[in-house]
DNA sequence: GTAAATTGATTCATTGATAAACCATATAGA
DNA sequence: TCTATATGGTTTATCAATGAATCAATTTAC
């Protein structure tokens, strides 16, 4: 009856989703917070919580990142204060490189 | 005119929001790809590339990782394939932990 | 320098996610 | 065991994200 849900997801992404997942409720647990209360400091409802939680790829991003830094899992980086020192680091490096690429005759990825 | 947008994020999730939109692009760069390829590759519209690229907590986090994936910015892991054991290890954890928290009653640490 | 192409930034229609309220079950703690 | 509660799984209404198209401004390659 409903639609198959034609979502295509390569298994690195769907592993990473269900990792983050993971940690999450691990983090959860293990704070002993429930999944309301996670749900209130994140902002976001109990059921999104849920979602985030089992992986589920249609959840904001913003939203996944914040309940994961609320019950403490690491974005990236071990420290959390190292993350803003990476994106600094990042943020220089962008300003060297080109603002546009362009399509050269042939891609080397053929063979 | 438009509201406001009242969307709060933490600074920890900002900066990852924007390290990984950011790798992402310097990654799509390196590749030598246009944002349309990309878009094509990843099964999205330029338009969500864009706001990935430019750390848009709104996106749907499976985009954003496939995204990543295809660019073959490391989501978590240095490598791809240490991802599946490290999901692996983790699900073993997972059996391991109470099911459900419980709010001790009251802790006598008020003095 | 010129031309072609990429990018950034709009707008808009439609699809889909989110929040809220349920219920049933399973679990933790006494 | 018993009871309170956390969790999982629904459903539904509302609101926002997504895709598509367009245009201007850069930027690359020649």
């Amino acid at each position: 009856m409903a639609k198959p849900k034609e979502r295509l997801l390569s298994a690195v992404s769907q592993d990473a989703l269900l990792l983050l997942g993971q940690r999450v409720r691990e983090a959860r647990l293990a704070r002993r917070m429930t999944t309301s209360e996670l749900a209130v400091r994140t902002g976001i409802s109990r059921s999104l919580v849920q979602r985030i939680e089992r992986g589920d790829p249609a959840c904001a991003i913003g939203a996944v990142f914040e309940a994961a830094a609320v019950c403490g899992v690491p974005l990236f980086e071990t420290e959390p204060h190292a993350l803003a020192a990476s994106l600094a680091r990042q943020t220089e490096k962008m300003a060297l490189l080109p603002k546009a690429v362009r399509k050269p005759l042939e891609v080397n990825d053929d063979f």
